[in-house]
DNA sequence: GGATGTATGTCGGCTGGCCGACATCGCCCG
DNA sequence: CGGGCGATGTCGGCCAGCCGACATACATCC
């Protein structure tokens, strides 16, 4: 089973970065099989793939796009739990069991997917029980993922949570560039507000906090990482 | 694969409850095996099963009592993910890969713990895949279950969270009486804070609103719900 | 070019709930 | 029985960050 080595992919608070690549990770006749066992359809920006409330029918995988997961709070509002990339699986935890979708799933830019019906997918998960292990490890890391978040929700200052999505971000999604990180994911402050519960003017009004004391940049609404000591040191 | 019903055994915020329970839910010949596969022992309670930042070295199944599982947050505060009773399985999420326990483990009273190496257990799931289905079912469920106080905590109010987890400790381990629901868990301020992200303060003093307002009562520290409709009220 | 929409930046008022402090109650144990 | 300890109850001060409001900047489309 090999792991897909980044050049970023060490500890983050000594959480491992399992890759979420799922599609990636299969031996080409398992990714053959999987393929066949259901049909690809292309998604633009904004379409969903699923919404919150709906039945659940059936896992998916992104074979190429970004994908947003988010939970919708009552007042209108939403957490975002994760954003998907190409080769991630979605909408597995609630098609395991029978019942109504808590999560939506949103492109936010053209998408490809898979989408394999319910009954379909545990057949093939009996027929590959690796990858049937493989899916294990996944939801575990998404898992700890959670349950990290939801501690510095419950337990930490907007700053420090808005430094340490910064740091999870350039960890798991940044690129060397010189003497900084830059991030290859385009977030709004909406969205980044959306992943760490605060609102957006908190958010814009901390981000531009870092941006004077020199700990990051924006390009064209791509993060850039100048400083990444500072950041680490604003963990507490 | 038998599901386990119980009486209030139904949808809370549409949240199906998928059963933690594992060992319940195996064919004879697979728990003798399972059991064959590890080590039993005793905790007394206080005693920690594993702590955060030790290595992980398996997975375990509570044959009896009842374990924390929670995450330590900086300030020596900690947010407890969920409690484990008599079935469950935890330490899988950190196991199913390589690393360091994210969360710790503590029995809350004496409590009987099967210890399973991970090696063993792998060879375990792939000689058995039903139960590796069935915990991809569990993590499954865990997954929607922190998805959904994640989203309360960052978007809800106190006493909205404190409404909520009655509701879901009165669904998940209520047993009607008479004209209300006794909760067959025993919980402190300090344990309810810890599962809402509150202070044990503000969880003192909203449970004695409650108390005022007829919505429940407490019987030598075992919480009696007595107005479910009014509890339900609040959630909005 | 103008219009419309979306993202960013900034400000002040208001408040939920954290924090520290202290009193009381019941339980266990020597 | 008295002393210690953990849990519960209550209070006031204080502040992070939410909320509403508004200005600006940039992109897209007619």
């Amino acid at each position: 089973m090999p792991l897909i080595k980044t050049e970023h992919d060490h500890l983050v608070n000594g959480l491992s970065l399992v890759p979420w690549n799922v599609l990636d990770q299969l031996a080409p006749e398992q990714l053959r099989a999987l393929d066949q066992t259901g049909t690809t359809r292309k998604l633009g920006k904004g379409d969903f793939v699923f919404r919150s409330g709906e039945n659940a029918a059936g896992v998916y995988f992104l074979k190429s796009g970004k994908i947003k997961v988010s939970q919708p709070i009552s007042n209108g509002k939403e957490v975002i739990l994760w954003f998907c990339f190409g080769g991630d699986i979605f909408g597995l935890a609630e098609a395991a069991q029978h019942g109504e979708r808590e999560v939506s799933a949103q492109a936010c830019e053209t998408s490809e997917v898979l989408s394999i019906p319910q009954a379909r997918f545990n057949a093939y998960l009996f027929e590959h029980p690796q990858v049937m292990f493989l899916l294990l490890q996944v939801m575990s890391s998404r898992l700890r993922c959670l349950s990290e978040t939801l501690a510095h929700v419950a337990g930490e200052q907007v700053h420090t949570r808005l430094a340490r999505l910064m740091l999870w971000l350039c960890a798991r999604y940044g690129r060397r560039e010189g003497a900084g990180i830059i991030m290859n994911v385009h977030l709004t402050h909406q969205e980044i507000a959306d992943m760490i519960g605060a609102t957006r003017q908190t958010v814009t009004s901390i981000m531009s906090d870092f941006k004077r004391k020199g700990i990051l940049d924006t390009r064209d609404h791509y993060i850039h990482i100048v400083d990444k000591t500072q950041l680490g040191a604003l963990l507490h």
